[in-house]
DNA sequence: TATGAATGAGTGTTCATTCAT
DNA sequence: AATGAATGAACACTCATTCAT
């Protein structure tokens, strides 16, 4: 690690937080060590404690690098004008991405924690809300189209999708493959915004 | 603890599963510890091992306990004849039901864990695509009554109910409330069947 | 360690106190590790959590033994009807005799602790309000058969006295000799005796 | 910190040494750490090791100074041709003003730290032999005087005195208030000083 | 002269598992 | 069948000290 460089600070918490997602997606959060994590970057114990304070921290970092790149990735996907059926095919790319991008299992270990600490619990209700509230807001403006039947509970069936969402990093977790999931979204969320005309 | 009783062997194995679950339940897995489970019943730790080899062991015997009891219900859910929607309706009660009856976040539990045991990858395997036959199975019935069109993927969506119930389970261990998962589930279920149609 | 005998929890948790003891007085408290302790009596470190919650437990019953200890002598040395002088005389070997039984700095170690524990604080406070009540009723005696002026503060001097006792064992721990000691104590004792008539 | 300044090195030092006693005195010694040291002046950890060569050098140091004051304080308290009752009044004041210019349980740091280090323990036993010296003279020269009875033994007495300076550290640093550590050294040099009349 | 990133040897504490009784 | 004392390998976190810049 070479010291005066311009971000230096920030290349060395990036480079700790993607080797904290590479460690803890092997192993999980509980098994990782601090140790895994300093040796997979070739630095010490203490140096990770130089840019976070607990380990704890670290999850929650990485954390909010989803929940920032979810909320993105949720508005490009709703651009106007672009057809239910499209927006439901490039979702799941979209999605899967996203997830590999990080860990596939960074909600399930998320989720674990989140009885042990506020904080998570915090960022997770966040990050629900907002999701859903934006994938409410998108439905609702399909109901003006007569895309969506006037009658159909969107927040409901906006919960449904992020619901699903979920169900698939644990299938992923547990070692489908992507073809395998994305053939069921794909076909599922057909169905329900079928469902939903 | 008696000795001479028949079945003494079978009672003692299940008085400890259940002091395991009531304990997972509400620390989770990792955070359980063997003497918190022996508290519990009132034994000392070392009795546990005279029944199960393991902590993991522990979890792996509740997690077949869930399969076989989704298993019956899942088979007493689909009995013929009845109509779709009202599965569907009921559907949700029954999976609540059983899921509270061991504990909410035993799948979740378990999927954690499967990368650290090949005994439990195997056992989700199992739960997952014999959930997914029978699911499938009923639905192609479907077809031939005219409920389901012709060229749904039953498959996909089999996986596509299985994937949500896991989703709600995070859900609920994340603090959302009965209701508003049931709400949730009764809609998006409604929309699917509705876009199969 | 054998298992199998009467008072068994008891031994252990006085062969674990004696051997804490013993290397706090060699090293301090903060020095001394859980480890150093352990290994003195060829055990493992976890055994010692098996009788003690924590390090800092471990130095509060050690402080508690000195209390009770100094009580029973305090009140064993003022016997009625035993001459100021003797008395004076008697103390200081029997404080030297408490002091050495557990350890010399044990007070300095508890005294530099105070500030981290709430326990520790009210232990030393209960510890020298006892002291010195006994002390001042014991005085206050003493002016009614004329050997102390009636306008002396005996709670002052009773203070005193406690302080140059624990100044002592500051003195001693600093490596002074028993007789250096001995003789300071003797002449300042009676010098304050003297002074009080 | 300006560089080329007269004098630079021995204000870096001091002012090194100043903001190591603020911390030792809040926090005691062995919890302070370099870093609290150095962030208090505002500078880095490393530049403290460019002045001294460990954090125990600190300590010894500042016991340096701390000897070196109180000399100068004894000197001038006796100046002869003073009572000896008005002596004792200007004493406490005299050694709270100090113990408090540096900190009150510096003394206890240096006990403390005194079976690590030689240094230390060299310093302390000049410490107490300076002191017990000094005062022994001034006391021997009060038996001429006639206010002290030829058959004191002036040595003995002068160990009792700084014994319970030493002493009355601990019960400051326990919490005790000033008010009650003054009353009781003043009721009790007293009664030592007339004790030898 | 000064920085501050990095180190690495510790520390107290936990807990699944074993085994003599 | 049951106990519970004991183990020992971990593990998160700390901090005095170093050194390239």
């Amino acid at each position: 690690m070479p010291k005066v460089i311009p971000d230096y600070k920030e290349r060395a918490r990036n480079s700790i937080l993607d080797a904290a997602a590479a460690e803890f997606s092997e192993k999980g959060y509980r098994k990782t060590t601090m140790d895994d994590i300093a040796r997979r970057i070739g630095v010490s114990k203490g140096a990770l404690y130089l840019y976070f304070d607990s380990k704890e921290v670290l999850l929650v970092s990485l954390g909010e690098r989803l929940v920032s790149t979810i909320s993105n990735e949720v508005e490009s996907l709703f651009e106007e004008g672009v057809q239910l059926e499209r927006i439901s095919k490039n979702a799941f790319d979209s999605i899967y991405r996203m997830i590999q991008s990080w860990y596939p299992s960074l909600v399930l270990d998320l989720a674990y924690e989140a009885p042990n600490s506020a904080k998570i619990r915090r960022l997770m209700r966040k990050y629900t809300d907002e999701t859903a509230t934006r994938l409410m807001g998108f439905l609702e403006e399909r109901k003006k189209t007569g895309e969506i039947r006037r009658d159909v509970d969107t927040k409901a069936v906006a919960y449904g999708f992020i619901t699903l969402q979920r169900g698939y990093t644990i299938f992923l977790s547990l070692g489908a493959s992507k073809s395998q999931v994305k053939q069921s979204w794909e076909e599922t969320a057909r169905a329900i915004l079928a469902g939903m005309r």
